[in-house]
DNA sequence: ATATAAATTATTATATCTTCTAATTTTCCT
DNA sequence: AGGAAAATTAGAAGATATAATAATTTATAT
């Protein structure tokens, strides 16, 4: 079940796309071209691993726009940016905005593929978290809203009668809370939902 | 005892210097100047809070070099890059090495009052975790070897009884190793214990 | 209004954890 | 060799947590 990752290659000029997509194919990386953002914004999928090269010089959505849109979406795949003629400025807002690379052309073909495999497998790692992250959060979800709470006071490290003075309930509320919240987050031990609740950012 | 942050300014060129020194008393800021790099590394103390402003092209060590030693050393002030002639790589490389700027010369004066700003109040973040985190460590170095073998069972959550078959001793050790554990590492509950844990880097 | 889910409580039995006291054995340094 | 720190163990009492079962009261949605 596991997709092969794919290059997907945004740029205007047809050149830099066909080359672009010989120079993955020649290492055997899948590649998917688009001459425009808006293309690539109609089409992506993000269930689809891999990483970005954006041009920035673009008609209609610049490559940066483009990154901007992307990352307001939450969506953060690993971006490399390409362009003609770049400055540092431009560069530096990038990079700060989280693109792994900023290259100007004519690029290096292998540093461009070192930078690709760097990217992919940056790309990997993030989707194993944030699968990770999604299945905690889905259990998190079905939790009823006295469960959360409960939540919260058992990561603060509280114990059972000390929560259910502050909550106005009887222990045994607490308690059957307690085990409900264990069963549905799927945690063995108490460090495991600690682990969870990090993850949830429910500790600082 | 919060001392005041200062700018540390590292450039060859005295006017950038004393430019740079009037900008930072004009808005109230204090400000050391040094003519090299090798001046900064000679007299630089950690423990004065603020930020880097390091020219790149400087005789004997470059600011990208310095930036590289400081973090090699993994001391880790906000620095901002200024360059009379920069290009593109540079500033990538530069800004992917956690400079939190990279500024042509000449900058606008107001950019980098905010740059300044915006990099002392990082510095004054990281120092108040980085403060946080050397008490804990002081903690967890005067753990016993044994000690800290209990701790890392008691992270993963494992019971006193699993932990002592899997270190061949009996449960009455383990408690005694893991209430010492929590004295001297001043946890009150097995939540604090695993925050600590967490930013001593000892849970994934 | 009436099922359904959620929240509440209690009881009992068992398992664990914590704390305290006390003592013995190992290990390591000078 | 002698002393200090570390590691080891035991027992007992009290506090907590967990698991299983059962029952009642609110909410809530169709």
């Amino acid at each position: 079940m596991n997709q092969e990752p794919s290059v997907f290659i945004v740029d205007d000029d047809e050149q830099v796309r066909s080359a672009l997509t010989l120079l993955m194919e020649s290492v055997g990386l899948n590649s998917e071209s688009f001459s425009s953002g808006q293309e690539y914004l109609d089409q992506f999928d993000t269930s689809k691993p891999g990483c970005l090269i954006l041009d920035v010089r673009m008609p209609g959505i610049s490559g940066l726009d483009l990154q901007a849109r992307l990352s307001a979406e939450k969506i953060h795949p690993p971006i490399i940016i390409i362009t003609g003629h770049g400055d540092v400025p431009m560069a530096v807002r990038a990079v700060t905005a989280g693109a792994v690379d900023f290259i100007e052309k004519p690029f290096n073909n292998q540093s461009m593929l070192d930078n690709v495999h760097r990217a992919i497998e940056q790309d990997a790692k993030q989707r194993g978290e944030s699968s990770r992250l999604e299945e905690i959060e889905s259990h998190y979800d079905e939790l009823t809203p006295r469960e959360k709470e409960v939540l919260l006071y058992v990561i603060e490290g509280k114990r059972n009668k000390i929560i259910a003075s502050e909550m106005n309930i009887s222990q045994s509320t607490v308690e059957a809370h307690r085990s409900k919240v264990m069963e549905k987050m799927a945690a063995n031990t108490l460090s495991d939902l600690m682990r969870m609740a990090l993850l949830l950012k429910l500790i600082t």
